[in-house]
RNA sequence: GGGCGGUUAGCUCAGUGGAAGAGCACUUGCCUGACGCGCAAGGGGCCACAGGUUCGAACCCUGUACCGCCCA
């Protein structure tokens, strides 16, 4: 290999060198079992997004892992159709020609969207595919499919018919720009300062009048009442007269109602059942009227007067001078309420009535709730379920019906001449009541999570009994933010279990939002967008991925920068460097046959390798996935290149060359295969360049298993002992400026012969790793001007050409012993409490005693050795 | 108003009953036979605050403050 830099250009090349052999398909591993995961369809519109980036990741760090462990892995991706959203943005592309929807038709307008499908329906799925994600495109899926449109006609269909599907005249959250009703979970509430105005509603027979307080007095012309509580002392007198809107100069009654809060501005308020949730069961409640003053496109009806056809808000302010020009204004003060806003245009939302189709939810709900609390399903993080029960248990009937043209249109047909809906999967011929055929189709579409609901099993192919929807479904794990788990996670649940009889998943893992590194939300409008494909052109799919493993904790959100990403491309650098090193060192030699004994060092890297995996694997099973990523990080970096790689130099020319070459292929080998899921291109790359590979492909190869070498606990003991006197050195040396290029002499004073004969055994590793020219051991101080280090093995001595900086070295001795006071201070405190030795576990008790022994030893020989040197003086 | 979460090194965050950890940043020294996208050494924290439980608390409990998010 001629680079010595890491260029992530070889990514594409292995994805579709994957991707044309067919890896992705859970036929690849016909035997094993069943194993699969939905995508959350992405927009099909849409482009990728850093959250995208995450999720695709996160599912494909499983996926990978379960392919290579042997399951038949089945990830199946797909898009939504994204009703509002997509028809938004074919209606702006139209206007741009000049073109209305309304100009071309229903039908017309229809094959613009699938033209403009054709066109940008592609751009988010190559984009997955930058990343890396290994689904099977060969089972791609659009919630528009005539599969799945079929899916979404029978599941209406047959709500419909067990009553769980129902139209009603009820208020409904409008969106006056988008033309269409919204369900709750489409309204997004915001803080707003406004007025709150106080209005005065002369009393009908007798002088003066009530003062009712409102943030919308456009709305008065829809007034049916004014309402009070009927506890509050001011307005007795006041229940059951009449009083006059006024400029309308319409006469209505003024009702008690519990609901009214007595603290609330004057305490009385307008009724407006047309126009307000709560107004709208209040006047249920009470038989009153209800009058339209708003249309469905914001603008006042007659009912307004001379405000006729003018806009809500213009509405507002020219009421408000009239009003008041007039005296009936008494008071405006500032107010802050929340506003409700369209999710998708940010338009003010208008409270409306109007007949749409909704889904009864408690039943479904019902079900969806046993399933989480008995565990069928589970929650990951757990805290979620609680959000998840709170919101269940709280539901509120589904409004499924859009007013806009793209999407599922409802399979209701209304008789013209009997009225009654006749509601099938075909068309029918005639109406089933009376026999004519005179049908229309609805014109409402259904909500986008609707046929969104049906995803786990309608992907996979029902309502036919396919091969696929029998062998993966349930699907074993989801991946979603929590920003849609009542928008999807939810409805997913009621719909599986309601039309499966089993959930749609069994685990759900809930991830963090991606923030920037301020902590701000991504957004466009604020420019701190984190674009994901310019990350992958930067930096390479791999090093993106492994940020996002690596910041994916469970239960925070995740700060992002660009720096952060960098940094972990330059963990790339370091795996590819690590390559040509040992390319370089096993370059020409056969490697057919198994060594024999191994080097120490060799022993130790594959004992560190074995509880690097199962660190991993135990880490992958609770979806820790920084954990996962940390725990391979450390030990490419930190175990195998800062000191194997250093201690394979050692054995390059001696006996242990072979062994040491063929120890190094394999636990690279066995390392790129461990990392493989959270970085597929790079561990391809190289996998493939290694002569011990097996098999086509890393992502097909076996996931490395934990194998504990033999002596290799005792051997771990031994290199953690020599590490901690080459750290003790190389501290020696850094601490007292001595050149690194420089050999040193080392003196040792060990404890014990045990140990003393570990470390000569060892000793060609302090050689080279700590730079040492000769090493020694000796019994008592050397006669030379030395620099000690005491450690609990015993002690270090280097002994310097011509004099030491005594005072230097008195200072830097003067530390170290206060730390050991302080060391000896608590366990000392610790050891001498009565209750302490009463109730902590025996072992405990046993190492503080240890602890304590190691303290107090190499506290005297710190302060000897500074009694020495200040004798110096 | 209700609910959930956060507060740990300059920054970003792990840690969840036995004396505080990582990455980045910082300081010092290095052309050591893969890597300066590097190597080596080092400095830096009464774990938000106040109580409580415990032999022992960053960790468990109660409360307070501040910051987020969700729902009404």
């Amino acid at each position: 290999m001629k680079e010595d830099k890491y260029n992530p250009n070889f990514e594409q090349k292995w994805y579709e060198y994957w991707e044309t052999n067919g890896y992705f398909k859970p036929e690849i591993n016909k035997g094993g079992k069943p194993f699969s995961i939905v995508m959350p369809p992405p927009n099909v519109t849409g482009v990728l997004h850093i959250g995208h980036a995450l999720n695709g990741t996160l599912q494909d760090i499983i996926v990978r892992y379960r392919r290579m462990k042997g399951d038949a892995v089945l990830w199946l991706p797909g898009t939504d159709h994204a009703g509002i959203a997509t028809q938004h943005v074919v209606v702006k592309h139209l206007a741009e020609q000049g073109i209305t929807k309304e100009d071309i038709g229903r039908e017309k307008f229809i094959e613009k969207v699938w033209e403009w499908k054709k066109k940008y329906g592609n751009r988010i799925v190559d984009q997955v595919k930058r990343l890396g994600s290994s689904c099977d495109w060969s089972r791609l899926r659009f919630t528009m499919d005539e599969r799945l449109s079929k899916a979404v006609k029978k599941v209406f269909v047959q709500l419909y018919d067990s009553g769980l599907i129902y139209k009603d005249n009820y208020m409904v959250n409008w969106c006056p720009k988008c033309h269409t009703a919204l369900s709750d979970l489409e309204v997004e509430y915001k803080e707003e300062s406004g007025k709150l105005f106080y209005i005065k509603y002369p009393y009908e027979k007798k002088e003066g009048g009530i003062i009712v307080a409102t943030t919308r007095p456009e709305t008065m012309f829809g007034d049916t009442a004014v309402a009070v509580n009927p506890n509050d002392e001011r307005y007795k007198d006041a229940i059951g007269k009449n009083v006059i809107i006024p400029i309308k100069n319409k006469v209505i009654p003024v009702i008690a109602d519990e609901y009214v809060d007595a603290t609330f501005g004057t305490g009385a308020v307008k009724i407006t059942p047309a126009h307000d949730p709560n107004d709208f069961e209040v006047g249920k409640k009470h038989n009153l009227d209800i009058v339209k003053a708003i249309d469905d496109k914001g603008k006042m009806t007659s009912e307004a007067l001379h405000y006729f056809k003018k806009d809500r808000f213009e509405c507002r302010s020219l009421l408000v001078n009239e009003l008041e020009s007039k005296g009936f204004i008494t008071n405006i003060a500032n107010y802050k309420h929340s506003v409700g806003h369209c999710y998708r245009c940010h338009e003010t939302v208008e409270p409306y009535i109007s007949e749409q189709w909704f889904v009864k939810t408690k039943t479904l709900a019902e079900k969806a709730i046993e399933a989480v609390e008995n565990g069928s399903t589970k929650f990951i993080p757990k805290n979620w379920k609680k959000t998840y029960f709170e919101w269940m248990h709280n539901i509120r009937d589904w409004c499924i019906s859009r007013q806009i043209w793209w999407g599922h249109r409802i399979p209701a047909y209304k008789c013209l001449n009997c009225g009654k809906y006749n509601v099938s999967e075909d068309e029918p011929k005639k109406c089933k009541y009376c026999g004519s055929e005179n049908l229309k189709q609805e014109d409402d579409v259904l909500d986008t999570w609707f046929s969104s609901a049906l995803w786990p099993f309608s992907t996979l192919g029902w309502p036919d009994k396919t091969d696929d929807l029998m062998k993966f479904y349930p699907t074993n794990l989801l991946v979603t933010g929590f920003d849609i788990i009542f928008f999807w996670v939810a409805r997913m649940m009621m719909m599986g279990l309601h039309f499966m009889n089993d959930v749609p998943f069994k685990d759900v893992y809930i991830h963090a939002l991606v923030r920037d590194e301020k902590g701000y939300k991504m957004s466009k409008t604020k420019g701190n967008v984190i674009d994901p494909m310019d990350v992958i052109n930067k930096y390479g799919a791999d090093s993106l991925r492994f940020t996002l493993s690596m910041l994916a904790a469970q239960g925070r959100d995740i700060k992002l920068s660009e720096n952060r990403i960098d940094g972990y491309r330059k963990f790339m650098n370091k795996i590819w460097n690590a390559y040509r090193f040992i390319e370089l060192n096993t370059k020409g030699i056969d490697i057919g046959v198994k060594p024999g004994k191994l080097s120490p060092a060799s022993i130790w890297i594959k004992l560190r390798l074995a509880k690097t995996i199962q660190k991993v694997e135990a880490s992958l099973k609770k979806y820790k996935y920084n954990d996962a990523a940390e725990a391979i990080y450390q030990f490419i970096w930190h175990e195998f290149c800062d000191y194997y790689i250093e201690m394979s130099k050692v054995h390059m020319n001696d006996d242990y060359s072979y062994a040491v070459r063929y120890t190094l292929l394999e636990v690279f080998e066995s390392t790129m295969r461990l990392l493989h899921p959270f970085a597929p291109f790079i561990t391809e790359e190289l996998w493939q360049k290694l002569p011990n590979k097996t098999g086509e492909s890393i992502m097909v190869a076996a996931y490395p298993t934990p194998v504990i070498p033999e002596f290799g606990e005792k051997v771990e003991e031994s290199i953690d002992m020599v590490i901690d006197i080459i750290k003790a050195i190389r501290n020696l040396r850094g601490e007292n400026a001595i050149q690194p290029a420089k050999k040193i002499k080392i003196y040792l004073n060990i404890k014990n012969e045990r140990l003393e004969s570990t470390i000569m055994e060892f000793r060609n590793y302090i050689y080279a790793l700590a730079n040492v020219g000769s090493l020694s051991v000796i019994k008592s101080h050397p006669d030379e001007q030395c620099l000690v280090h005491s450690t609990i093995y015993g002690d270090i001595y280097m002994p310097l050409e011509g004099n030491i900086d005594v005072e230097k070295e008195i200072k830097r001795l003067e530390k170290l012993l206060k730390k050991q006071e302080k060391s000896l201070v608590f366990l000392n405190s610790q050891l001498s409490n009565q209750s302490f030795l009463d109730r902590a576990p025996k072992e405990l008790i046993k190492e503080k005693k240890a602890e304590l022994d190691e303290a107090s030893e190499i506290y005297s020989k710190i302060k000897q050795r500074i009694e020495v040197l200040k004798g110096q003086i």
